[in-house]
Parts: C-alpha cells; sequence; structure tokens
DNA sequence: GGCTGAACTGACCGGCCAGTCTCTGACGCT
DNA sequence: AGCGTCAGAGACTGGCCGGTCAGTTCAGCC
C-alpha cells in the first residue's frame, strides 16, 4: 500500500519542475512560436537539461497540448466570473471585454501561440472538432447569458439567439486581433468604454 | 537598348515558372505552414528543381512574402468590388460577407495561412507595421462605406464613426475564423442571409 | 547502512532541410 | 554558325534539433 499517494518531498519535486518546465515552455512558444521554439531552449529558461524534460512529458508537441489546455481552462474560469446579472448589460459587455484583452497584458504573446494553434486547427480535422467542442460549450455560455438578459426584458428577443450569440462571439474574438495588430487608434481594445456602450445598444430591446 | 523589355520566351518562361513557383506555395504552404513547408517540396509540387527556385527567389521567406503580397492584394480587390451603394445595406453587408467567405472555397485554407501569418505579425514589430498599414487601409474603406450610408440618411450617426467601422471589421474578422474552426451549425458563414439582415439592423437609422 | 528506483544530467546521434555550387543546354543575338 | 547569357538541374554540405541513453545523485524504505 502507499504507492499511490506519497506526498512527499520526492512528489513535490515534481510537480515542481513539471510547472517550472510548463511555465518556461509558455514564454518560449509565446516568443519563437511552436515550430521555431527548440526543446533546449525551454529547459534552458527552466534551468533544467533536457533529460528532465523527456521524463514529464512525452514529446514537444506533448507539452504544447498541456499548456494550451490549461492557458483555455484559466481563461474559461475569468470570464466566467467575469458576467454579473445584477449589473447593466452595459458594464457586463464592458467586464467581458477588459477579461478578453487582459490576457494580452498578464501574458504577452500568449494570443501569438493562439492564433498560431488556431491555424494549427485549421489544417488538422481532429483538433479542429476538440477545438470545435471548447467552441459550442463558449457558445452555450453566451446563449444562456443572452437567454437571462432577455427573461429580464432587456435584450431584444427578435432575432434567432444563436445567431445573436455567434455574431456577438465573433465580433469579440475580432476585437482580440485588433488588440494586437491594428495601429492603435484604431484598437477597440483602447476603448473599451464606447466599444462596450455600444454593443449594448446592439444588444438592447428596443 | 532594348535591354530592358525583351518578351520573347526566354521572358515569357520566366514568367511562367515564377507563376507556378508561387502557386505551388500557396498550395504546399496552406497545407503543411511555413515552417514544415520544404522547400523541395514546393518546387516538386511545381515540377522544377531548387536551382529554379533560388533563381527566381532569394529565400524561402522571400517567397512566401510575395505570395501573401498577392494574396491580400487580390482580396482587397474582390472587397473593393463587393460593395455597390446603389443596393441596399443588407444587401451590401451580404455581398462584403460572400466575399469574406469566398476564400475559403476557392481557396482551401488560405486562411490557416493567414492566421498563422498574424501570429508571426505580433512577435515582429516590422511586420506588425505594415500590416497595420494594410489594416489603416481598410478602416479607411469602411469609413467611407459608412460616410456614404449616413448621407443617403440610412446608417445611424448617432456614434463615432470610427468605431463603428472597427467594430463592423471585429465582426468580420470574428466571423471568418467562425467559419474555419466552429462547429458547423453555429457558423455564421452557412447563415449569410439572416447574419447581413442583422448586421443591417445594427447598423441602420432608428 | 545499504539497496532500489526515480529524477535528472548531458553527450550523442540521425535525419532533415535551407541554401550553394557546378554543370548543362537552349535561346537569342550578330 | 558561333558565342555569350541565363534558366534550370540536382548533388552536396553544414548546421540544427528532437529524441535517446548510459551514467550520476539522492530520497525513501527496510
Amino acid at each position: 500500500m502507499t504507492t499511490a499517494q506519497t506526498p512527499t518531498k520526492r512528489r513535490r519535486s515534481r510537480e515542481q519542475t513539471r510547472r517550472r518546465l510548463l511555465d518556461a515552455a509558455l514564454k518560449i512558444f509565446a516568443h519563437n512560436g511552436f515550430e521555431r521554439a527548440t526543446v533546449d531552449e525551454i529547459v534552458r529558461e527552466a534551468g533544467f537539461s533536457k533529460g528532465a524534460f523527456y521524463v514529464h512529458f512525452e514529446s514537444k508537441e506533448d507539452l504544447f497540448w498541456e499548456m494550451l489546455r490549461q492557458r483555455i481552462e484559466a481563461r474559461k474560469e475569468t470570464l466566467r466570473h467575469a458576467l454579473d446579472p445584477s449589473i447593466g448589460i452595459a458594464e457586463n459587455q464592458r467586464r467581458i471585454l477588459e477579461a478578453f484583452f487582459d490576457t494580452r497584458g498578464s501574458e504577452p504573446l500568449g494570443t501569438a501561440v493562439y492564433y498560431e494553434f488556431m491555424a494549427h486547427a485549421m489544417r488538422n480535422e481532429m483538433v479542429r472538432a476538440r477545438l470545435a467542442e471548447f467552441y459550442a460549450g463558449w457558445h452555450d455560455f453566451v446563449v444562456d447569458a443572452l437567454k437571462l438578459g432577455r427573461e429580464l426584458g432587456i435584450v431584444r428577443d427578435d432575432v434567432d439567439i444563436s445567431l445573436q450569440a455567434s455574431a456577438l462571439m465573433a465580433t469579440y474574438e475580432g476585437a482580440l486581433i485588433q488588440s494586437e495588430l491594428a495601429p492603435e487608434p484604431l484598437r477597440l481594445s483602447g476603448r473599451v468604454q464606447e466599444f462596450s456602450e455600444l454593443l449594448a445598444d446592439w444588444l438592447v430591446r428596443r
């Protein structure tokens, strides 16, 4: 017995090493992209050797997946917490947008990894399907929020709700791209207040 | 004299080779991404040898840029032609969306190349700046279109026009992503009619 | 105190691939 | 016809990098 759990120094160190490798990976992948990033560089950043790497991960790709999974999970959590039905619709939009744009500040170039991954997903049906599931989950989330808004008589209900949700999500997504690539004055991320009011106005019941 | 122009067999063949290499490149880059695509594969696809490649392009990157430049140019042209002030606003939205989504059918995975490139641009300030210029050009284009709509008394004018344009562009962009990655029933690209009506409704004067 | 196995090290290998270089042959010019 | 030029061929090279593996250290257990 006591084979499974041994929360000893060994175990703690194991998790720590994994964590440090994942953190280093995010940094290096963000900076160089998946293909250009080398395992050598990642382990150097983390302060380990290549051997350690292959104790914890099957391959470079394995590590990448794990890193991405954790990031998506974290993001989901953030967004879940952003929404609050007790405040106004514009304020809710503002919070969601802040949450979206915030990843930029806290993890520079994290978005780049994300888009690179999207390109990858477009090329690989299995990956695409998995991403599509995430997407569907989000969509449900937005639909629920809109539904609530409708019940409260705030959100217009003369449009198909799924369409409304898709359009809204598209706008968020596009705004995120802009926040990285468009010239400064045109970025919606720099005008969150006005932008969230516009969104609210689009969504509101007439 | 006659040093510059010599539209002989030599010259024609030269241009043809370049063209075939570029076409092959789009195909291979789209399929494998920039890093994974090999020069060998591109020249094989085009039916040439590596020697030919380096006669026409300085490097793999050089070829990539040229390919991308031509694609962006072509897309710009398509969109320019899509707009028509003499028809309704919803119809205009529909046309723009069709033009956007159309690139998918005619060039499968072309979008993947585009997003991969975006990730690259986020990492490289010079590239980002160049892309931002394109973006600004587009923005001007949309602003002009909206301005016209306002003058005709169709488009609402109680919002900052630049903000309105940015938001609209974000929505297009996001819809394009969806068209590649979201589960089929949620894609706006499959519901262009309804979607363009929704957009029109958002833009229209109350 | 001695044994075991797991974490970790880092030199090494093998394959891959961008870019080079020399050679070939055809085109066009005179 | 003869010659210079240039597109194109394709073997080759040099460096890079993911992954391996034999060796080392040390925690944990008896």
